[in-house]
RNA sequence: GGGCUCGUAGUCUAGUGGUUAUGAUACCGCCCUUACAAGGCGGUGGUCACCGGUUCAAAUCCGGUCGAGCCCA
């Protein structure tokens, strides 16, 4: 500890760094937005100037964490690249405030339930607590260098976006892809709704593999099962056809233990014989595997728990009791009548809901669904329309579409979402929709009269279920393009960033809507970035402890330097928070500012040219050398490989710029003797041109250091760095010559340093005589430059065919 | 069980068939009056996971094995 404080103490006196980040940071943001340097422009009449960006909008149901810190510069970086390279850029912002999320945080930050509070003023609640939350996000976004259109945001829950979500729901039933039918549902018993198959994940379990002798004629049947508790909704066992041990029993009856009724022994080839005894009990519903066989063998329905998780009256001595408490007191019985053979500790995977983690129970009840099955093939042949960057990411969608069992169910019994349009007619059953006109319209406190159109009653029940958030930001390119008056202008969208978790979900649900309203592709292309990790290569989450805070990492390392993490990963690749990448990008940032004093320094009083005009030979190298990286870096960026691209601009920034360049710069305008002020003034703006020139391309990556340099140093007359020209080669020195010169100059001083090094003399320290061996020349154009760069007082030069630097 | 991605110095990483395998970080020397020690110059460190194949030539292409991660069952 006491070594720490040291180190500390020693930073804080030894520490010469003149550049205030938060400072820094504070200015920029506050000149972006009074300025509105980041407003969509106008402009957008011609199509192909215009780029438009799907943004993700992020649950206000959370705070930004480090997944958000990794993503959201990965599609700033996009739009401010597009923005320099003189598109106009729409990136609007949304949030996604609508469903059970929201729910949830309500909830939990006002201490109410939502079964328990009126409707009306429940909604209310929930809309007030995502503004308050979203004001907050906002902040956090902005704090990271965010170049959104703030002013062009969308809400998924506010009037525009249920105008929007109905209009289309009804687009649905014009087109018959949105039906209504009973039938086995997938329900959440701790969110008490039903939910969907892309509202599921995978989660391991650990429980017991009961095996419980079902009795028959002869000897019965052993079976195996991890759902004791569901042997009143027992509908059948089954059995693998090809397994010799029961080929006998096929057909014939046996007696559900606890129950005393009889069910059929059923053959299915999707009985695996090597899990448990290879006999299995169906259940209506246990699993996904039972709502299949029950469907196939037309097997009879016996539901057992209700919508909340209880067993309902028909399940006998467990009536009444949870799930959990169901399998304790039915074990029990079982071991009571000996039907227990053994039981063993297993460790399966079960389908829980992704919001809450709760294992999921199957029912049977009546859902909206979208028709999705019947039209893979077409959703695959949109999907691909799309150009996938990553290109490998595209066979996920592939196989989500293909694995995809269910239509998309998207009716909710909840509170907080977008309502069904729709009533039906208690005399005929005729199910009544909204007119076009009619909507936002919440049929669940709606006060006007209905009449039936078929059977001319007004008796008609409302529907009650709201729709999932999903059926909503499936829609997102509509929720930001229609408020602003640019749809259908700007549909299909130029990119979607998003990551890969969200591929089966959100870029599937979006694939689907504009599959169905428009029959294209949603956008052009679609950008996936990938997962965020602590530095043990660990997935972060509460229960790990190893929750990393972007706000502490802005706090401690700027903005900037979480920015340039973000950018060392490659599209779809994933990443680890580590400390390095931080340092490494703070390093950057304050090299980049002491570069500009001496830039400064060097060229008082001198303008930045529009065009350089590179007389001297060294001018000539660097400028000849930084259109190979123009070029380069804009070909990268248009491949959006934004990290290959920063790695050149790294290189030649340090190595090229810094390094070289401003070190003969420096030598040269400081102390070279023979050197007129032509030549001074030449190196002025040449060292201005290509400052300008790097702080562009570096902009954005590191929006604000980039802005400080072009503001303190006045590189250029616009208002912000972000509003400039996009770099192109200058086309001024076409001279191949000029560039191999400037190699070879560059590798005789690296040759002086290694000597300088070698005689343990510091690189600023005057030699009284040195000889230089290797071509006779090229040595003598550039001896003035080597004699002051290298603060020389006689420099001999000798042909030979190696380059030697020796005691002269 | 199926799919995808990956295995290169202690750690992280570049590298789509062709010199001596890129760079960062860590480590070891040397260098602070003159933009930056949160810096500069130089150096140590690699059977490119393993086995086989194609080829004049393989980290790179093909097949297999092992290992890691993610997605879907």
């Amino acid at each position: 500890m006491a070594d720490m404080k040291m180190v500390l103490i020693v930073n804080i006196l030894t520490n010469r760094m003149d550049l205030d980040i938060p400072a820094m940071e504070a200015r920029w943001k506050k000149l972006w937005s009074e300025e509105s340097i980041y407003a969509t422009g106008a402009g957008f009449s011609n199509r192909d100037s215009c780029f438009s960006i799907d943004t993700p909008p992020p649950t206000i149901s959370g705070k930004m964490h480090m997944g958000h810190a990794f993503s959201y510069p990965h599609q700033d970086f996009i739009a401010r690249y597009k923005r320099l390279r003189g598109y106009s850029v729409f990136y609007p912002w949304g949030f996604d405030d609508n469903g059970l999320p929201t729910e949830r945080y309500t909830e939990k930050s006002l201490g109410i339930k939502g079964e328990k509070t009126d409707l009306g003023e429940f909604i209310r609640l929930c809309m007030q607590e995502s503004e308050k939350a979203e004001e907050d996000l906002k902040k956090n976004w902005m704090d990271l260098g965010i170049s959104a259109d703030f002013s062009h945001s969308y809400r998924t829950f506010s009037e525009t976006s249920l105008k929007i979500s109905q209009s289309m729901f009804l687009d649905l039933v014009e087109k018959g892809r949105v039906y209504r039918e009973e039938g086995p549902t997938i329900r959440c018993p701790t969110c008490r709704t039903a939910i969907s198959q892309i509202d599921l994940k995978d989660i391991n379990q650990s429980s017991e593999f009961v095996y419980v002798r079902f009795t028959g004629n002869e000897k019965g049947v052993l079976i195996a099962t991890t759902r004791p508790e569901l042997m009143g909704a027992c509908v059948a066992v089954a059995v693998n056809p090809s397994d010799e041990r029961y080929s006998d029993l096929i057909g014939k009856s046996v007696t559900v233990p606890v129950y005393g009724y009889s069910v059929n022994v059923i053959a299915d080839d999707l009985v695996a014989m090597d899990k448990g005894t290879g006999a299995e009990m169906v259940c209506t519903f246990g699993d996904q595997n039972d709502i299949y066989l029950w469907r196939k063998h037309g097997l009879s329905t016996r539901i057992i728990l209700d919508d909340f998780g209880r067993f309902k009256e028909e399940a006998g001595i467990i009536s009444g009791l949870t799930v959990r408490e169901g399998r304790k007191r039915i074990i029990e019985e079982l071991e009571h009548l000996k039907a227990v053979e053994k039981i063993e500790r297993v460790k399966h995977s079960v389908n829980a809901h992704e919001r809450c983690d709760t294992p999921v129970e199957f029912g049977i009840s009546k859902q909206w669904y979208v028709k999705v099955l019947d039209i893979r093939e077409e959703l695959k042949a949109s999907a691909h329309s799309a150009q996938w960057i990553p290109v490998h990411m595209r066979v996920r969608i592939d196989n989500w579409i293909d694995g995809l069992k269910w239509d998309w169910g998207i009716s909710r019994q909840r509170f907080l979402g977008v309502p069904f349009p729709v009533w039906y007619c208690r005399s005929c059953g005729e199910t009544l929709y909204a007119s076009k006109e009619e909507h936002p319209v919440d049929p669940r406190t709606y006060s006007g009269e209905i009449t039936c159109s078929k059977c001319g009653s007004s008796d008609v029940s409302p529907e009650t279920d709201v729709m999932d958030t999903w059926a909503t930001s499936s829609l997102s390119p509509r929720l930001a393009l229609m408020p602003a008056g640019l749809f259908p202008e700007l549909y299909p969208m130029d990119a979607r960033f998003q990551g890969h978790d969200i591929i089966s979900t959100w870029a599937f649900t979006t694939i689907v809507r504009s599959f169905i309203h428009d029959g294209i592709p949603p956008w052009k292309r679609i950008m996936i970035s990938g997962n965020v990790y602590d530095p043990q290569g660990q997935k972060m989450s509460k229960s790990r402890g190893n929750i990393i805070e972007p706000a502490d990492l802005v706090n401690e390392y700027g903005a900037d330097a979480v920015r340039y993490w973000a950018s060392t990963a490659l599209p779809g690749e994933d990443i680890k928070v580590r400390e390095q990448d931080f340092v490494r990008g703070k390093r950057t940032v304050i090299k980049i500012f002491n570069a500009s004093k001496l830039v400064a320094l060097l060229s008082e009083g001198i303008s930045t040219p529009a065009v350089p005009e590179a007389k001297h030979p060294v001018n000539a190298g660097i400028i000849s050398r930084l259109n190979e990286l123009i070029v380069k870096v804009t070909d990268l960026m248009d491949g959006y490989q934004f990290s290959r691209a920063r790695s050149e601009l790294d290189n030649f920034f340090w190595n090229t710029y810094c390094d070289n360049y401003l070190e003969i710069a420096k030598g040269i305008v400081n102390r070279s003797q023979g050197i007129g002020s032509d030549t001074r003034e030449e190196f002025g703006k040449i060292l201005r041109y290509v400052l300008l020139q790097i702080m562009k391309m570096y902009a954005p990556i590191m929006p604000f250091i980039t802005e400080e340099v072009y503001h303190s140093l006045n590189l250029g007359s616009r208002k912000s760095v972000h509003l400039e020209k996009w770099p192109l080669p200058s086309g001024n020195s076409k001279d191949e010559g000029g560039a191999s010169d400037f190699e070879y100059l560059l590798q005789v001083l690296s040759a002086v340093r290694s000597f300088k090094t070698s005689k343990k003399l510091s690189m600023g320290s005057r030699i009284d005589s040195l000889a230089i061996f290797g071509d006779k020349d090229l040595l003598e154009t550039y001896r003035d430059e080597v004699m002051a760069v290298m603060n020389i007082s006689n420099l001999s030069i000798r042909q030979s065919e190696d380059l030697q630097v020796r005691e002269g």
